[in-house]
DNA sequence: CCCGGCAGACTAACCAGTCGGTATGTCGTG
DNA sequence: CACGACATACCGACTGGTTAGTCTGCCGGG
């Protein structure tokens, strides 16, 4: 019997990744003792160990992981052929729908920053930092070209929409009555119409 | 010598709630320790379970200073003698300008919860819902008259603008270009623009 | 003289990470 | 194909360090 998928099918570094990410989520991150960890992934700090450097790689790869898809969806969109305004409203959809469908990892993005040692923290915000000003270029183009209202600076819109993204683990529950793409659509419009001109 | 303003003149208990705000903001709650409050406080752990039952005891009362300031501005707006759009204008603005003028605050209000107990996170949690509410009541209230769009649910809309204000403890620095009436007042400006009918 | 206000040593619990050990698999070689 | 050498995957007891909270007692003012 191969001991890297033991118990059920998927390998074990999976396993810890995903019970480290709920049980983050739960509790928090330093609620969340690595022994609670192994034993919802079904195997010892031994494994842990052979996989992660240590309690803290577990949490960034939560971040990276979560970096990754959203900066490559979100480049696909912004070069895509469309209207800008198609292009905004379709960026802000996409990242709502995607944070509800790992609310998960949205809400240890926004609470355990500082969990992360310097350097990861660093990496992590720098890649943030793409993923906003490539959304801030958008908008920008919008602007220039005069399908947005220039009252309000770019940086600020970005960060206004993303608010609203970051509260999403707050307060969305699927048993609500609205789906992620219902939430999307009045988010993403709520954007648009705060831009028109 | 008074032993209760030792020191410089503020009593202790005020001292220690304000080491451990500054302290929670900075590290975050649990890499906090006890010990590192009473010494930013100038006193020791005895003075500290003299006024507090507990370190818990000591989060809650920065949700509750938090809690209490921001229902009484806004009550007292809501209540006051304005059109609609004017009230929901200032309650927005407001919140912004009292949400960065206690940064620290704001940043352990939304990271910390989960380290409440239960009875207390519930309590903190009520509040909320009725500062929530009361909030919704003004959208509604301007949807009814017609001076609002009713395209977005008013429970959306709020928790669309909290979610900004939300934001602002990750992103704003007084070192920046924008005041922070400057930044609420575009704040503000966005929600407006967003409900335009 | 007594009590609120506080000092600071102490305790019991916990926890991240280590380390020596075991089982299973793979590969080169005669 | 048989066999040893080495590697990978994991186990779980142990350690060193930290921490929230307790408790005894001192000290000065009313």
């Amino acid at each position: 019997m191969a001991r890297t998928t033991d118990g059920d099918g998927t390998p074990v570094p999976q396993r810890l990744l995903a019970a480290a990410t709920r049980l983050f989520a739960d509790h928090g991150y330093d609620r969340t003792s690595v022994q609670e960890i192994v034993e919802a992934a079904g195997v010892t700090k031994g494994a842990l160990y052979h996989y992660f450097g240590s309690k803290d790689d577990l949490l960034h790869e939560v971040y990276a992981r979560m970096l990754r898809v959203q900066q490559e969806r979100l480049d696909a969109i912004a070069d895509a052929d469309a209207p800008v305004e198609q292009r905004v409203r379709d960026a802000a959809a996409d990242v709502v729908v995607t944070t509800i469908d790992n609310l998960d990892d949205a809400s240890i993005f926004f609470r355990s920053m500082h969990h992360l040692s310097p350097e990861k923290n660093k990496q992590v915000r720098a890649e943030r930092r793409r993923y906003h000003e490539r959304f801030r270029a958008l908008i920008e183009e919008g602007q220039d070209s005069g399908v947005f209202s220039t009252a309000t600076p770019a940086d600020l819109v970005v960060d206004y929409h993303f608010g609203s993204v970051h509260h999403l683990s707050t307060w969305y529950s699927p048993e609500g009555p609205l789906t992620p793409q219902q939430v999307a659509d009045h988010l993403a419009d709520l954007l648009l119409r705060a831009l028109r001109p």
